[in-house]
DNA sequence: TCTGGGGTCCTAGGACCC
DNA sequence: TCTGGGGTCCTAGGACCC
């Protein structure tokens, strides 16, 4: 048995906690270059705002109707996350963290109500850390996660489910005829795993509900569609497929990739920005102790834009596994080179670390350069230190660029909040 | 003027091998 | 007329997730 706990509007409520006013209006929280709508406040759905709506496609709502958008401030949402989940954790013995306002746990040998102890964590989280989240449990992940859904849809738009179902709601203590209305109210797209193309195949195959969903034959589900949708389909019919996670797996490949604040059109600037993607990503890599054998660039031309496109990407391999920032920079800028065509306009730019391993999987090779290694390793702790300390991109690569106007890539942000949680200068101040 | 970022898994198809 | 079969590895791309 499993819960889902799962944090309502999440960006938006963090904002809230520190900015009441915000409260009962339409809010929206922006993603980078403040391009478009990635969380939403009830009022904004209602608004009819989509999910990814570009901003200045919605704009207009500010005026007309009161519309409050926000920067998104990452620092804030994870600290307010890591609260959250901690709360979260008490309603059972294990937890997987699935996404920043996510958390599977699993319930089995639980005793008592299920349905009352969620209620309780559910109000914990709201007292305490002040995020509003829904709970759904099913003998499934599959099953929690539409139990979840069911939840937050109970309660945000009353009538389309049964109202005891708000916040909470338990599949797995329903009578089979009160699951089998709840699921012929259920569209397929409601379904994990029943993203926007399957759910336009199934439509056209008569199956619109998970009801239908859920009476197909998995052979028939794997021949025509994946064994991905086949383990979809089993879960909703109550086996489980998918278990808990324990412990978090470590990455596979790591990306920093940004789309640029206007048009990059010079190989020098393009260059710039790689260098710094290359950077982070190897920050990243050493964060979990890891090296890459490969590294990717790409760079593309905005697809929204009439100009001329042009995309691309390669690979580089590394002479031997590494986690040096020079390293896989350098790697990074012999592939830019490589793709680099003159005459767009560049609109975004990436670099990706593959085939990852554990630095002590280090193949033991007869090495000259054994000590330079270990120094360059010491210098990367030093450099991962100071940035820590003194804030990110303190030291940098001088292939990187300043800081300001010259950096004609660097990303618009400005709606962004305060770091309330995370940094001295913007803890909120109580006026007497 | 203006459209995010970071992941995972699966499949198809080509290259290559015996 | 007619051109094997099976396996592995790699890459690109699709679909999904939040």
């Amino acid at each position: 048995m499993y819960a889902l706990v799962d944090g309502n509007n999440f960006y938006v409520s963090c904002e809230r906690v520190f900015r009441p006013s915000l409260e009962g209006i339409p809010v929206v929280v922006l993603s980078n270059n403040d391009g478009c709508a990635i969380a939403r406040s009830n009022e904004a759905k209602a608004l009819g705002i989509a999910m990814g709506a570009p901003w200045f496609q919605i704009k207009h709502l500010a005026e007309q109707s009161g519309l409050v958008a926000l920067s998104a401030n990452f620092e804030l949402y994870g600290d307010m996350s890591d609260r959250m989940m901690s709360l979260a954790a008490g309603l059972g013995h294990a937890q997987e963290i699935y996404s920043i306002d996510e958390s599977f746990v699993e319930l089995s040998g639980i005793r008592g109500d299920l349905v009352e102890r969620a209620h309780k964590v559910r109000s914990r989280i709201l007292q305490w850390v002040g995020i509003p989240c829904c709970v759904g449990i099913g003998s499934t992940k599959t099953l929690a996660k539409l139990a979840n859904h069911i939840g937050k849809t109970a309660e945000r738009k009353p009538g389309s489910y049964p109202s005891h179902l708000a916040q909470v709601c338990n599949l797995a203590a329903m009578s089979p005829e009160e699951r089998d209305s709840i699921f012929a109210a259920t569209a397929v797209q409601e379904v994990w795993g029943v993203g926007r193309q399957i759910s336009k195949q199934l439509q056209a195959g008569g199956i619109q509900t998970v009801k239908d969903l859920i009476r197909l034959d998995p052979a028939t589900i794997r021949s025509h569609w994946s064994v991905v949708l086949e383990r979809t389909v089993r879960e909703l019919q109550g086996t489980p497929c998918i278990d808990l996670e324990h412990n978090p797996a470590p990455k596979k490949e790591i990306a920093t990739t940004r789309s640029f604040g206007r048009p990059v059109l010079e190989l020098h600037q393009l260059a710039e920005a790689v260098t710094d993607f290359a950077s982070r990503a190897a920050e990243k890599l050493r964060k979990q102790s890891g090296m890459a054998n490969q590294v990717l660039v790409y760079i593309r031309t905005s697809p929204f834009r009439p100009d001329p496109q042009y995309s691309r990407s390669i690979t580089t391999p590394l002479r031997r596994p590494s986690a040096d920032t020079a390293c896989i920079a350098k790697a990074a800028l012999d592939g830019l080179q490589r793709i680099f065509q003159p005459g767009f306009k560049y609109a975004k730019a990436g670099v990706m670390l593959l085939d990852l391993q554990h630095e002590g999987q280090q193949q033991c090779e007869l090495d000259l350069e054994g000590d330079s290694q270990k120094d360059r390793s010491t210098l990367m702790t030093a450099l991962d230190g100071l940035n820590q300390r003194y804030g990110k991109g303190t030291l940098h690569m001088a292939s990187a660029g300043v800081e300001g106007s010259k950096r004609v890539w660097s990303m618009k942000q400005e709606r962004r909040t305060p770091r309330y949680t995370t940094s001295w200068e913007d803890l909120p101040v109580a006026k007497a």
